[in-house]
DNA sequence: AAGAATGAAAC
DNA sequence: GTTTCATTCTT
């Protein structure tokens, strides 16, 4: 467990250590491999790549079954790979990869390409010098080999002067997150300030995939990315939420980066996997993936502030009679739906005062960055925030709003609380002003043993956490950090907080393994789609409740009358 | 002859 | 879907 001394915004790297720490011991100069005989390029193969097994140039032996002229059987040689295709192979094989860290494959791709292409060059000449040395092996195990890709006849398109090829377009655009600068951003902007922008944007993107998200279900999240900063950009007060749904149906030329003819749409389609009406008791694919047996935790994300005690700032003259520092979380039941809660979120016709007090409701401005996310509901008691409908509610999947909004932990000092029959002497914790202090949970004040956090809450590392520090009974001192926090950047709570504390008190929990949370709606009755509400609403009275407080799955909605 | 386009390598 | 390189196609 690393323990540092201060919470930092450190980059953290998509794939620390990828490359092999052993480079150094080999950076003689290496420019006579071809004097090198099988053997010696083996041993020298070997001495670099931990791991490596001199069998068959290429690389592995056992390849997936391909197209018959390239079979293994069939005599083919395969190609030998270029540095890159190490590069993606090592990590692939290493031991921080395992199978079915994302669902996709080309997330992986994009995201090694990315990562490939900020590699330090020094790394790079590493993985150069790997493939140069499997290129030698490959000509002494295949002296004869000629690479031969068999060319398709090209169709001829024949173009009127002038005219720019659709192919030729369509051919270039290789990653959303890369060089394009046409669409969505392009208002009236300077140069600099565009290119800073595009960049923001794109490491938006990668912090989406990093969290497991897949490239078509961007779309809403890009959506609102750049209806907010095109909003900031042009000082405009609201956008009238059917100019936005325009701009998401219309493909017209303000197309934007991710608009490939059906980029946000396809997010609303719904992916049923929910529970039926009838109360049968349907595991939520998130809490598969929160328990220990579930697949291998995709990627090493960032660390998470702790304090192990907290004292009133210096100067603070405040008048509570407790503080300390909240954090909002998401409920480790089940995701929001996604999609659906995007479209509607800006629709002032589903707006239902019955549920003021009780549930998040569409924001009157473009919302800030932490909740352009589905999976992450605000807080009712944000005045940002109007009612909510029961199709908003619906939205938010077939759960109590406390259960589907950001729950929020909370740890200070709590004068209310004392050790009492309910919480015993060891419950707390003294801080060094004398000050008893000791975790808290959830809304009921429920107390962890001294000053232990139960677990690492994989929410704080979505990409819609929202770190938004808040004082218990201080709220003239909990700033709403407006924005695009990630938990990469997010600034550390402390640093917001009227709140000194011994440095060496802090410590940085160690990175813990996250599992990439499936996004699914909850639509169980498919009304969404149909748009009947009260039938929707009829149908869910009329659902049996399903207890399902221990294994987190999904309870029918609660209606209040 | 030079430049553009494309296939193949691994997963 | 990624990057790179060898080869082939096009101008």
């Amino acid at each position: 467990m690393t323990v540092a001394t201060r919470p930092t915004s450190s980059p953290v790297t998509f794939c620390e250590n990828v490359t092999p720490t052993t480079y150094a011991q080999t950076r003689h100069s290496l420019d006579h491999l071809e004097d090198l005989d099988l053997d010696a390029l083996n041993e020298l193969q070997s001495s670099l790549l931990p791991g490596f097994e001199p069998c068959n140039a290429g690389t592995t032996t056992k390849r997936r079954r391909g197209p018959p002229h390239r079979r293994r059987s069939q005599g083919h040689i395969p190609r030998p790979p270029n540095a890159f295709m190490m590069f993606r192979q090592n990590f692939c094989k290493s031991s921080q990869f395992k199978p079915g860290m994302t669902d996709e494959r080309d997330s992986l791709s994009r995201l090694l390409g990315k990562e490939w292409r900020q590699l330090p060059a020094e790394e790079k000449s590493y993985w150069d010098l790997v493939a140069r040395i499997e290129k030698e092996r490959h000509k002494r195990l295949y002296p004869d080999y000629k690479f031969k890709p068999v060319h398709k006849k090209r169709k001829q398109v024949q173009e009127p002067a002038g005219s720019v090829s659709k192919q030729r377009i369509s051919k270039k655009r290789t990653s959303p997150a890369i060089d394009d600068e046409s669409g969505e951003l392009n208002f009236s902007m300077d140069i600099a300030k565009q290119r800073e922008l595009q960049l923001e944007r794109n490491s938006y993107i990668t912090e989406l995939y990093k969290c497991g998200y897949k490239t078509e279900q961007l779309g809403p999240f890009m959506k609102r990315f750049d209806a907010h900063h095109r909003q900031k950009a042009l000082g405009l007060s609201r956008r009238p939420a059917h100019e936005e749904e325009l701009d998401a149906d219309s493909h017209s030329d303000s197309a934007t980066l991710f608009d490939d003819g059906d980029g946000y749409s396809s997010t609303r389609k719904l992916n049923l996997d929910i529970p039926s009406p009838s109360g049968s008791r349907i595991s939520s694919p998130a809490t598969l993936a929160y328990s220990e047996s579930s697949s291998p935790a995709p990627f090493t994300l960032p660390t998470v502030p702790r304090l192990s005690s907290l004292v009133p700032a210096e100067g603070f003259t405040g008048s509570c009679s407790s503080w300390g520092y909240q954090q909002p979380r998401r409920s480790s039941s089940v995701p929001l739906p996604f999609g659906q809660w995007e479209d509607n979120l800006f629709n002032p016709s589903l707006t239902d005062s019955t549920f003021h007090s009780t549930y998040p409701a569409p924001p009157l401005s473009p919302p800030p960055m932490s909740i352009m996310h589905p999976g992450f509901c605000p807080s009712e008691m944000d005045p940002e925030y109007t009612p909510m409908s029961i199709e908003h509610r619906c939205l938010i999947g077939e759960r109590r709003a406390s259960s589907a909004g950001g729950m929020r932990r909370s740890w200070g000092s709590l004068s209310k609380l004392s050790p009492s029959s309910t919480y015993g002497q060891e419950d707390f914790s003294t801080n060094r002003n004398g000050n008893q202090w000791g975790w808290m949970q959830g809304t009921d004040g429920g107390m962890f043993n001294n000053g232990e956090l139960p677990e690492v809450e994989p929410g704080l590392f979505q990409p819609n956490f929202d770190l938004s520090a808040g004082g218990l009974g201080l709220s003239s001192v909990s700033p709403h950090l407006d924005g695009a926090v990630s938990p990469l950047d997010a600034p550390s709570p402390l640093d917001s907080l009227p709140l000194s504390f011994n440095a060496e008190e802090v410590q940085i929990i160690a990175p813990q393994p996250v599992s990439p949370v499936p996004l699914q709606t909850f639509d169980a009755l498919g009304f969404l789609d149909s748009g009947d509400s009260s039938a929707m609403v009829d149908a869910i009275m009329n659902a049996e409740f399903v207890d399902a407080s221990e294994d987190g799955l999904v309870f029918p909605l609660e209606v209040t009358n």
